[in-house]
This record gives structure tokens, C-alpha cells and sequence, in this order.
RNA sequence: GGGCAAGUAGCUCAGCUGGUCAGAGCGCCACGUUGACAUCGUGGAGGCCGUAGGUUCGAGUCCUAUCUUGCCCA
């Protein structure tokens, strides 16, 4: 093995053979759950980012965990095609040979996708595969599949025939640069500097009166139908019923009273614009005022905008302010800050439009899955989430599921030439059913991206055939996936899954947070702060890169990416190595060629108690979804216990004479590191896996099995809580002397005498005497371990810990005058605990409330104190007297 | 306008259902080429857990108010 972990060499291959192994799929269990995962599937366009990788991590841990518990464990993976984003990619490309995608028309621009689709869509799947996802590749999906195009149609045709679809014509939202009706969530609201324009609209019947209205889109009052007021606002009650005449176009309106307007913004009295605006187009419908559209599917001004046909509508702002100000209607201009609505895909303005679109009923669909997260068969978390989901689901509206694109699955609804009828089914009709018409033509429009994705957890399995896939793995066990599309995507997978499918599709939601740069300001393309993972993965490693993630974040809550912490998890990576380089090699020819092993010492008993104690409390954690708690805690033990101490302490039978104690330590020392390899697995597949194959083979251990990913998930032994106490009180010491030699500043190298009065511990401390020699560098001639001293040294440190006294006569070292003050200052600090310890016992209210553990450990507590306190100020008096 | 989250050592963050919870990494200081590791070892300094009340025998941990920052929804 190298001296360095060299990620690079290692992660590839083994990738490979993982995959080839057939490891990630599942193996059936009978009787046993499966736990499925049904992974977020990136978008063809995109290139992997920071947010995959947090997925990847989450997931495949999950995935990994239960693969080693022995469930049939399948995580499926995919690809979305991403209707609007693919389809503006292509055109882009497209705008560079100077085309656009009418010039080439529908089946050569769907093409053109596919081609695009097969040629970069295999990218992400393989820089996926660089994070280590072992996912089933077998059945890796694409939502514009065959099978999956077959599930949005039955999906679609079931919520028609239902009367959960229907269409119509309302006020959407609309994006003039794509040219398509856009759902509500993927408007982005900005707050924006703008101006409020207040115009004067005349009265007709009184000759140089008029009202004044403010907007901040003057160019859409070539659509206005009215004005309206309150009806409480005393300053326009006379008016109402008034008619006025619209500027410029000199049309006549009436002036009406509605609820909704708001008396305090502007005069109080507003243009309603039922064509291009919600609150107007609601109004509208209340008053029956006509709807006016003053604008084409690209922005610009259509024939009803009158002199302004044909322009841009900024530029028709623009003119159409100046024009009011020629007329003198302009009353002012004041400086205005509103939130605007933008396309979420190319962050156009929004416009409210009126036009004719496919919508889901979704009220009906809402009410069940509300349900299902309020009665428990789906669990958020964090649960702080189910009240979002609730305050989303309880308000939501009509899903505008039609698309004016040509990228995604074709609404499968044909019109009749003949008849005008409308046919709504799975299969192409080659006929009427009404009329037995021929001359069908299909609905131009495709389907929301979304509508699709909604339907993978089961979509993905085959359905709607009942295939053996869905009906061994749905419903799917856990949703892991960001916050941040719990409304667009998770939502919908839960309303879908229950109508589709009568059952939750899952009965967990994980949610992870966002992935931030150091600032932690959200990570965009015209920021400049795009991190690639697949330049983390080459600078520190896959393992490490995964690491940060499950334990630098919290469910729910942002990260920011800190190259310090990569730099540490590298750093821990490399310890591990060699740790597992420091055992592998000193296995000396593997367990076959071991001598007879001598009994176990009080380090074998403690550090085999302390992995025990780490795999309950890591799978306990892994159980409850705390994953950054649980590497943590794998992290601790690596390093802390298992290299800082274990291996220093066998390092005197593996370097000794004894070849019994020998194999002992390498018994332990290997089985130990085996067992936390396999909890470590699942946060770092690929060192842990290496290392493991390597271990195996140098201790000759071919019972382990194949490999460590599938191997078992370690079940917990018994504590040994006398090995731990006495190990601790051993630890205690020695930094105690490590300690007291930095502050008399000993050399390094230098061996001192110590005498340790040990009581009731003397047993432990004679046993691993080699060890306190080694790690608190003492002369193993000059050191006396006894349960009490019957001559303790005058001129010596002296270290008072928890039923342990040990006494250093450094020679020519000892200040006695700075011993007594250090000595006088410990007892201090003793004696405020011992205070503490007895008003608290001394307060009947905490004695008969507090649970009992707590009083029995407070009252140790006391007793050590005063046991340390007696200790400190013997000595104290010792070397007053003196 | 409604809601949520965060505010804990110089920095980045952990702290689960209230009782060694005051921690980690990095940074800082001192020392160290002891036969796994300088991507290291040993020791150390550093925080009244945003502020003010409250509940409780006991509160970073629960409640109320408040300030700052960020996010979501309308």
C-alpha cells in the first residue's frame, strides 16, 4: 500500500468491478421489506452539480446501509428530459447556425433534441457514476421513454375521464421569450425597482373632471374594461357607475366597486385590465366586463393596442407614457418597488395572458395527499416541512399542465376535423368515435415536465402494467431530494401516487438543503461561484467529497461548501489508509501463521467494548436520519481511540518478544478496524472497500466474503463497562503527564520516573504498564505502580485525578513554591464542584423530582470530588510542613 | 402581508426527545524527524451558546417578546 491515499488510482476500477459484480442490484430476500430509492433524476441539459453530489451522498448511504442490513435493496435511477431547459438549449444551438426551430418544424426539431438528448445525456450518467452511486443501471429510465411515455398517457387519459383535466380558456402565466404558458411555482418573484405612473382618466359626463389611476404597466390600459374603487372609499362612492374614457384609444369604461381593491395603493382607484392581469381578470369575471388582450405570444403589441400594433411592450410603455403626457393626462411619475414575476427557465418577464390551456383539476387530488402526511403514512423530514407542505397543498390552484413546446410527451388528445369532437386516449386513434372521421389532428401541445416526473416512483417500475418490478418495490421506501422542489416535484409524486396507484409512493421525505459557495450565496451560472464535483472529487476524493456533505449539513438546512473541511475529510481519509497500512502491515504472514494468542489485555477488552458501543449508536443514528451524526461519531472512534490510542498502545506486543501477545493485538486490531470499515462504508465506499479487500487478503480471512459492499451491516456486542472505566481512569493519566510535561517543559525525549498510587485500580494500571511507559515516555525502571505509597516524594508533581495519585520527582525540575500554587488552584477549582455538587443534592426539590440516575450520578459525582479534594489537600499540607 | 430557518470559540459549523453540552474542523501559540500517517503527533489558549423576560429542581436545548441575516409563500 502507498504512504498516501491515492484516491485516483483507486476509485475508477473498483467502480467498475462493483458494477460488473452486480452488486447494485437487488437481491431478493424473502420476507423481507425491500428498500427502494427512487432517484431524482437529473435534467438531459444539465452537467452534474454540487446538488448531485449531496443526493448521491444521502442517497447511496441509505442505499448502502440497507444493502449491508440484507434488504432487497433497489435505487433506480434516470434521466428527465426537461422540457422547457432542453428545449432552449437546442434552440441556442440552433441560433449559432442561424436558425430557429420553426425553420426546421416540429419532427426535425424533435429530432434534433434526441440527438442532443443521446449525445450529452450520457454525460451526467457517467460523471454520476464518479460519486459512487451504486444504483441499479439496468433500470435506468428516461422520462420520455416508451414505457414511461405510456404511464403520462394512461395517467393523463384516467384524469380526464375523471374530470380532473379539462381545458380552458383563463389567464396564465406566460413567458413571451418561450413562447409558453408557464405553471404558477415556475414564476420567480423578484422585488424590483420601478416607477408608478398615475394617469388621468376623464369623466365622460363631466367635462374636465376625471379620475387618476396608478400602474406600474401603463401599456396595458389599452386593455382596461374599467376602473374600479372600493365600495367603502368614501372619496369615489359618488362615482361609481360613472362611465370614463379610456386615453389614447378613447374607449368608454365603466367605473364599478369591488372588494379588492385596495384603497391605499395609489388614489385608491385602479385600471382593470382583465386581459393581463389576475386580480383584474377575477374582478372581471365578478363584473362582467370584456377581456381585452393587447398583446401577442412574443410581447409585443397586438391590433387591439391601436397606434402601438406591433411594437415590443417596453417599447409601447414607453410611448404610450409620452403620448399621455402630450394629452396631459399624465398626473405623475413616482419611484416604486414591487415584486415581478420571471420565468423560472429564462428569466423573462412573466406576463399574465389569456389563453386556452390543459388544466388538472387539483383540489381532489390535493385532499388525499394532504391526508396521507396528516395521518403518518408519509413522514417529512424535517418535519418542520410538513407545515409547508400543508400552507402549499391547502391553497393551491389548477396546474396549468399544457406547454406551447415541442420537446416532451405530446398531450394525447386529438380534435375531429369532422365533428370537432375531442378524443382523449392512450393509443393513437386512426378514427372518430363520434363521427368515424379520419381526419384527426393531435393537440400541438405538450405536457408539463413536471406532470411526468410526478409519475416516476412508479412510472419507473413499469406501471401501469403490473409488472413484477412494481409490485415487488412500490410503494418506494424514502423521497430524498432538495427542499426546494417540494412543491414542484414531491408534491406531485404524492397527489399522483395515491390517484395513480391508490398508495403513498413513499413513506419517508428526506429533504437536504442547498449547496452554497463560501459565502453562502447560492451558486449561479452569472455568479461566476458554480463549484464542479467533479473537480472536489479529482482535488480531495470522492469519499472525502461525500463525507463534507453528510456531515457538514443538517437535514433541511443550507451548507456552505468549505474547502477546509474537504481538506480534513481528505486528511481523514489518509489517516485511515494508514492506520489500515500500520495493521495490514504488521500482520506478519496473516492469521494462519499466528501463534497461540495470550489472553486478552485491558486495551483488547476496552477498544472491542468502545466499537461496540460505536455500532449501536451509529446504526440507532443512521435509523433516525441523523447521518452527519453518525460519520461524526465513525470519525471520532477512527481517530481518536482507534489511532491515537489503541494502535500506540499494541505497538509494544507487536514490537516485543511475545508472539501470544502479538496475535492478539493483531486479532483485535484487525477485527476492530473491520467492523468500523463496515460502518464507514456506506459514508466512504471506496477507501473503506479498498482497505477492506486489502486487510482480508493480508490476514487471510476469505469467510469475510466477497466484498465489503456486501457484506453485513455489523450487529452491536455486549459493553464492557469495566474495561471502559479502567481505560479511562489509564487515559486520564497519561494525559495528565503529558500534560504536567509540557508545563515543565521536559524534553520530549526524555524517560522520568513516576509513582502512581492507583487504590482500587492498581490491577488495570499494572496491566497496561507497558502502555503508560510508552505513551507518557516514562522509565520503566523508575516506575512504581502501587495501590497506596507508603513514602510519597516531597520534591514531585503531583497529579490528583479520580481515585489515582501519581507523583513525578522530576529531578532538579520541581519549583515547589509554583507546585503548591498550581496545587492550590486545582483544589480551588475541586472545591467549587464539590459545592456545586452539594447545594444541588442539598436541594430537596431536585433529590424528589429529578430522575434518579441523575441524583445517583450527581451524588458520584460529589463523592469523586470530595475523594479528589481529601487527595489535593493532603499533598497540600505535605508540602506546607515540609 | 403570512410562514420558516439561522444567530454557539477568530472562521465554518455539530449539539437527538431539557440534566458531563459547552464540542469538532480549520486557524492560532508552544514543542516534536519515538519503526502507520508532517494530508502527522503531543500540549495549550479561546465562547456568560444574539438580547430581555418566563416555565422548571435544572435551559444553547421549552415558551413569550425583541434585534440581525437569509429563505419560502402571497
Amino acid at each position: 500500500m502507498p504512504k498516501t491515499y491515492d484516491p485516483r488510482t483507486v476509485e475508477r476500477p473498483l467502480y467498475d468491478w462493483w458494477e460488473a459484480q452486480g452488486y447494485f442490484k437487488p437481491r431478493l430476500a424473502p420476507g423481507r421489506k425491500p428498500f427502494v430509492i427512487s432517484m431524482p433524476p437529473p435534467n438531459v441539459t444539465g452537467k452534474l452539480h454540487l446538488g448531485h453530489a449531496m443526493t448521491a451522498s444521502v442517497e447511496d448511504l441509505m442505499i448502502r446501509y440497507h444493502r449491508m442490513r440484507g434488504d432487497p435493496t433497489l435505487w433506480v435511477p434516470g434521466s428527465d428530459h426537461a422540457g422547457i431547459a432542453t428545449q432552449n438549449v437546442v434552440e441556442r444551438e440552433l441560433a449559432k447556425e442561424g436558425l430557429t426551430r420553426h425553420d426546421l418544424g416540429r419532427e426535425a426539431f424533435v429530432a434534433r433534441c434526441w440527438e442532443w438528448k443521446e449525445k450529452y445525456g450520457s454525460l451526467i450518467t457517467q460523471q454520476h457514476r464518479r460519486l459512487g452511486v451504486s444504483c441499479d443501471w439496468d433500470r435506468e429510465r428516461f422520462t420520455l421513454d416508451e414505457g414511461l411515455s405510456r404511464a403520462v398517457r394512461e395517467a393523463f387519459v384516467r384524469l380526464y375521464q375523471k374530470g380532473l383535466i379539462y381545458r380552458g380558456t383563463y389567464l396564465v402565466n406566460w413567458c413571451p421569450r418561450c413562447t409558453t404558458a408557464i405553471s404558477d411555482l415556475e414564476v420567480i418573484h423578484k422585488e424590483e425597482a420601478t416607477k408608478l405612473w398615475y394617469i388621468r382618466y376623464p369623466l365622460r359626463d363631466r367635462p374636465g373632471e376625471y379620475v387618476t389611476v396608478a400602474t406600474t404597466r401603463p401599456e396595458t390600459m389599452l386593455g382596461d374594461t374599467a376602473v374600479a374603487v372600493n365600495p367603502e372609499d368614501g372619496r369615489y362612492q359618488h362615482l361609481v357607475g360613472q362611465t370614463l374614457i379610456l386615453p389614447i384609444l378613447n374607449r368608454p369604461i365603466p367605473i364599478i366597486a369591488d372588494d379588492a381593491v385596495d384603497p391605499r395603493f395609489g388614489t385608491g382607484a385602479v385600471k382593470v385590465t382583465p386581459g393581463h392581469d389576475p386580480v383584474d381578470y377575477e374582478m372581471g369575471k365578478r363584473h362582467g366586463l370584456p377581456i381585452i388582450d393587447v398583446m401577442t405570444d412574443t410581447g409585443t403589441m397586438n391590433e387591439n393596442a391601436g397606434p402601438f400594433a406591433g411594437q415590443p411592450h417596453l417599447e409601447a410603455r414607453r410611448d404610450v407614457v409620452v403620448e399621455l403626457e402630450r394629452l396631459g393626462l399624465l398626473e405623475k411619475i413616482e419611484d416604486y418597488r414591487h415584486a415581478v414575476g420571471h420565468c423560472q427557465r429564462c428569466d423573462t418577464i412573466a406576463e399574465p395572458r389569456i389563453s386556452t390551456q390543459w388544466f388538472v383539476r387539483i383540489k381532489p387530488l390535493a385532499e388525499p395527499a394532504i391526508a396521507a402526511v396528516r395521518d403518518g403514512r408519509i413522514r417529512i423530514i424535517p418535519e418542520r416541512f410538513e407545515r409547508v407542505y400543508y400552507n402549499w397543498m391547502e391553497n393551491i390552484r389548477d396546474w396549468c399542465i399544457s406547454r406551447q413546446l415541442w420537446w416532451g410527451h405530446r398531450i394525447p388528445v386529438w380534435y375531429c376535423q369532422g365533428c370537432e369532437a375531442e378524443i382523449v386516449s392512450v393509443a393513437d386513434p386512426a378514427a372518430c368515435s363520434q363521427c368515424g372521421g379520419t381526419t384527426l389532428f393531435q393537440d400541438p401541445d405538450v405536457l408539463d415536465t413536471w406532470f411526468s416526473s410526478g409519475l416516476w416512483p412508479f412510472s419507473t417500475l413499469g406501471w401501469p402494467e403490473d409488472t413484477e418490478d412494481l409490485r415487488t418495490f412500490y410503494p418506494t421506501s424514502v423521497m430524498e431530494t432538495g427542499y426546494d422542489i417540494l412543491f414542484f416535484w414531491v408534491a406531485r409524486m404524492i397527489m399522483l401516487g395515491l390517484e395513480m396507484t391508490g398508495q403513498p409512493p413513499f413513506h419517508t421525505v428526506y429533504l437536504h438543503g442547498l449547496v452554497r459557495d463560501e459565502y453562502g450565496q447560492k451558486m449561479t451560472k452569472s455568479r461566476g461561484n458554480v463549484v464542479d464535483p467533479l473537480e472536489l472529487m479529482d482535488d480531495y476524493g470522492t469519499d472525502a467529497v461525500r463525507f463534507s456533505f453528510l456531515t457538514g449539513s443538517t437535514p433541511g438546512n443550507d451548507m456552505r461548501l468549505s474547502l477546509t473541511r474537504l481538506e480534513a475529510n481528505r486528511n481523514f481519509a489518509n489517516k485511515i489508509w494508514n492506520a489500515a497500512r500500520f495493521v495490514i502491515s504488521n500482520l506478519a504472514g496473516g492469521r494462519a501463521a499466528q501463534a497461540p494468542e495470550a489472553p486478552e489485555t485491558l486495551a483488547d477488552r476496552w477498544i472491542q467494548s468502545r466499537v461496540q458501543f460505536l455500532t449501536a449508536e451509529v446504526t440507532r443514528l443512521i435509523e433516525d436520519y441523523q447521518f452527519g451524526e453518525a460519520g461524526r461519531r465513525i470519525y471520532d472512534f477512527l481517530w481518536g481511540e482507534y489511532c491515537d490510542w489503541y494502535i500506540e498502545i499494541t505497538k509494544a506486543r507487536l514490537y516485543g518478544s511475545d508472539p501470544s501477545a502479538a496475535a492478539t493485538a493483531r486479532r483485535v486490531l484487525v477485527t476492530v478496524l473491520e467492523q468500523a470499515l463496515r460502518l464507514l462504508h456506506p459514508f466512504m465506499p471506496f477507501i473503506t472497500e479498498t482497505i477492506w479487500q486489502n486487510l482480508k487478503q493480508a490476514w487471510g480471512a476469505p469467510e469475510w466474503g466477497e466484498a465489503l459492499i456486501i457484506t453485513s451491516w455489523p450487529e452491536p456486542g455486549p459493553r464492557d463497562e469495566s474495561a471502559e472505566a479502567e481505560m479511562g481512569a489509564i487515559v486520564e493519566v497519561v494525559r495528565g503527564i503529558r500534560n504536567a510535561r509540557a508545563e515543565y517543559d521536559v524534553e520530549p525525549g526524555r524517560r522520568i520516573q513516576a509513582l502512581i498510587a492507583a487504590g482500587a485500580l492498581t490491577a488495570a494500571f499494572d496491566a497496561e504498564r507497558e502502555a503508560l511507559v510508552n505513551l507518557a515516555r516514562l522509565d520503566s525502571e523508575r516506575l512504581t505502580i502501587a495501590p497506596s505509597l507508603a513514602e510519597k516524594p516531597t520534591k514531585a508533581l503531583t497529579l490528583v485525578t479520580d481515585g489515582v495519585e501519581v507523583y513525578l520527582p522530576l529531578a532538579g525540575m520541581v519549583d515547589l513554591e509554583r507546585e503548591q500554587a498550581r496545587l492550590s488552584k486545582e483544589l480551588a477549582e475541586v472545591e467549587a464542584d464539590v459545592a456545586r455538587a452539594r447545594a444541588l443534592l442539598a436541594n430537596e426539590r431536585f433529590v424528589s423530582r429529578a430522575p434518579r440516575e441523575v441524583v445517583e450520578k450527581e451524588r458520584a459525582k460529589l463523592a469523586a470530588a470530595e475523594e479528589r479534594r481529601e487527595a489535593l489537600a493532603a499533598r497540600l499540607e505535605m508540602l506546607q510542613a515540609r
